[in-house]
DNA sequence: TAGTGGTCTAGACCACAGC
DNA sequence: CTGTGGTCTAGACCACTAA
């Protein structure tokens, strides 16, 4: 009488063997590539179900202790899996309660954003940038609501080639009270973006993407007609609450997508 | 029942009195907020480390032995918390030879695309939508190779509006080999998008986001002049390997936006 | 109150890559 | 070979919460 019965899979066979290594024991795949930990294999097998349609949304999942069970194995090493699973907000854990496989509430896309210069490199096309415009002033209202408090800031233009014709304009802005360093650095042979890279290499990351008309000036320096259609990508940087560098980056919309893959749970 | 014994209390800690639970031993954070689980708390320490630069890429990392010791506490909850960062990418780990901090290779920015519905509700508008088109027809060798191999898919247009202005067009393809419900499903009241999440609740999604200017049909569907810029979401959705729908979303660009934010490992 | 997940332990063995 | 991370165990206690 522990388990209402709605949509509750019963344990999977195997429960009086104990055996104490059984490895692959109930867990339905049968061809296994046998070179995975057990942890993954149940995370596997468990997403799999989920991802199938066998688990609808709601269905109870098994007891960690009945899982173990039929697996043969620890508590802990099903946790591992199922800690995972609900990490990657296939499922959904509460305590007494039990195990259920959640709604979906919107698809979470990886993209990925390399830099520019490794972004046209993939291409397989060379790349080259130019300094347009560089610049020490104070911050301007706008600038400094959104770039943070910083006093003062750098500016840089800058436009990437790809083979020869424009690919990307940056408009950057550096706050210089976090990287007083910018102000001297040469972007001569580094362009700004890999320069901050290295030299603040982890950081805190917020994007907006759009789609924008090409005013004058920006089909000036892409070489497109005024009004033609661009992708906007607007990023903020900051590293531990610190306020980096804020940059929009134009590219022509007929040539550039993002592209990304989305997996349910990461595989 | 399978504890006979539960009183005998033999194993864990308490042995010899010699430090059961020193918690914040040397973790060099003294005023922690005592809520976290130690795991989490260890993998905070090394993630600020790495994250404000004080332990730049290349540095070593203390062996998983060390770390436990200076946190008076077992290898495996060192091991948890390291195996997360490497999960996320932050440290690269070699047995022999130990852990070190990553170089960042690129962004890998998540974004959240939701329902449409939901996404114009987020906004506070109302939201409505109308069916264009829908047609079930053979799919064309196009459609077939992008669809996978669909013999018979449904088609539809569908207008999305927020507080009674265009919001989004919508063009899908959906395989009625897959979803062959689709076929003589009532779009009416349930937009396709949100009918076949709840009919296919798990899937992978491959996106692509580009700029395009309105041609002159899309330009009378969302009320905006030809030529105008609009985001365009591709995107194909597979289930287990099935394909199951194509769909075009056209955006007006200047109103729509997506944003996405990162962090460096999942907080 | 009872039963679930959350966390942690003090070992253990193994695979693999530096030395 | 040696030492590191990778994995796993057979328990244990705790927190939370549904009944």
């Amino acid at each position: 009488m522990q388990h209402p019965e709605k949509s509750r899979i019963e344990k999977t066979g195997r429960k009086g063997g104990a055996a104490v290594r059984p490895r692959s024991a109930a867990g339905a795949n049968a061809g296994a590539s046998a070179k995975k930990s057990l942890h993954q294999q149940i995370l596997d097998d468990l997403r799999s179900r989920i991802l199938s349609g066998e688990w609808p949304p709601g269905t109870q999942l098994p007891f960690e202790q009945d899982i173990a069970r039929s697996y043969g194995c620890s508590r802990m090493t099903v946790n591992k899996a199922m800690t995972q699973l609900a990490g990657a907000g296939l499922i959904e854990r509460r305590r007494k309660a039990g195990t259920f496989v959640r709604r979906p509430q919107s698809h979470s896309v990886i993209v990925e954003i390399v830099d520019i210069g490794r972004e046209v490199a993939a291409l397989g096309l060379p790349h080259h940038f130019e300094i347009v415009s560089r610049e020490i002033r104070g911050a301007t209202a706008a600038e400094a609501e959104r770039l943070g408090a910083a006093a003062r800031v750098l500016s840089i233009q800058c436009r990437h080639f790809a083979a020869r014709q424009p690919f990307c304009f940056e408009e950057r802005l550096i706050s210089l009270d976090s990287v007083p360093e910018a102000e001297t650095a040469d972007f001569e042979a580094t362009s700004p973006g890999a320069w901050l890279v290295s030299r603040v290499p982890w950081s805190d990351v917020e994007y907006r993407i759009r789609a924008v008309a090409a005013d004058r000036e920006t089909a000036g320096r892409l070489l497109i007609a005024e009004g033609a259609p661009c992708l906007s990508i607007w990023r903020r940087t900051t590293s531990e609450g610190q306020p980096i560098t804020v940059v929009c980056l134009t590219y022509p919309g007929s040539d550039h997508e993002i592209s990304a893959s989305f997996s349910s749970a990461e595989g």
